[in-house]
DNA sequence: TACGATCTACCTATCAGTAGGTAGTTTTTT
DNA sequence: AAAAAACTACCTACTGATAGGTAGATCGTA
């Protein structure tokens, strides 16, 4: 049996990932989760504090993934890469989900002040976690590239997040696919 | 002097592209435009037409610079590469815009059906106009890559709409630049 | 005088959030 | 061990503000 907070938060995200923060309310996840508004309330005395806490949960359960991997000496910077990948794949093909963080970006000036570093902090350490498996990589001679970690980094991550992004408005997945296709092919 | 209408239609198109399709009302955009509520909705009668009014305004003007630059025989295709970069970087200049679209793409499930279509549109025909880009760009010589021009176009146009929307939550204009500097790199 | 643009006044639904209370569990005191 | 106090989770009933949208009067111009 699950408790009520985490069913609440469970499903802030699912709404949020697909429909937005502007676009969700208390009484539709009070539905969602069977319960009433004010009990909702009671969990996450404000609206503003229901976001942060679904950000800070989704950026820890990325973060302890990221530290398992690099905390592995058996695994090989492709393997990390291809974690990486995995929860990317893993939304585009449930539909209409895309990063928590990526539908976040759309709103962040509609978004209450103390959800912005959250989003800011979601995009920054997760572009640290690519340019450092991209040093990685190429100090191990898995990967060959020209550019600096940093900026390909940044160019990757952006695909990534917009693939995730546009899929959503196409219907197409190979939108995904072929963005981390290209990736890939770039980095041999 | 601007017509109500266009008023209207710019204000709402500003306001979108800050905070999202959800967080905007008619009473915002009047308090904007200086007229009374009941006023745009002479103008647009529902949210919903005002949005698909919204975007396809945006849509068009794309179009027309885009078939005015593919119609000149004195452009290279790095002329028009640059051309299409340009708008991203105007966006990004300012503070906390993004491409409508992209803006619109964190929260379609929150849209009226009728926008749908509008947003689906944008993406393909601009990834349609990369694509031809690059594919006109190899055959002069101008361009070298190894990648299929579709697998290429989604890519980098996944990447730019990224960009936008993660620039504007760290506040880091490096985010675009670095992105477009890595597709120029990569075409040479 | 006809018409479009704008207005005031209003509607219903929904929003975030509050007030006050009930039932059951846990913790503290005697 | 029993009684009292406190706490947790939930409830009904409400508030004031705002949402999208309507009805109908007035104003300005062709």
């Amino acid at each position: 049996m699950i408790n009520t907070s985490t069913k609440i938060l469970d499903t802030a995200q699912e709404l949020i990932q697909t429909r937005g923060y502007s676009a969700i309310s208390f009484q539709l996840i009070a539905d969602q989760v069977g319960i009433r508004k004010p009990s909702v309330i009671h969990h996450f005395p404000s609206k503003a504090s229901l976001g942060v806490a679904v950000i800070a949960r989704y950026r820890e359960s990325f973060a302890i993934q990221m530290r398992s991997i690099k905390a592995d000496p058996e695994k090989t910077a492709w393997d990390a890469l291809e974690f990486y990948f995995s929860p990317y794949l893993a939304f585009a093909e449930t539909p209409n989900k895309v990063c928590l963080c990526g539908a976040l970006a759309g709103e962040v000036l509609a978004l209450p002040e103390e959800m912005h570093s959250e989003v800011k902090d979601f995009m920054e350490s997760h572009q640290k976690w690519l340019e450092d498996i991209f040093r990685t990589g190429r100090k191990n001679g898995e990967f060959q590239f020209d550019e600096t970690p940093p900026r390909l980094s940044k160019t990757f991550f952006s695909a990534l997040q917009g693939a995730l992004l546009i899929k959503r408005s196409t219907g197409d997945l190979s939108q995904l696919k072929d963005v981390q296709k290209v990736i890939r092919r770039l980095l041999r």
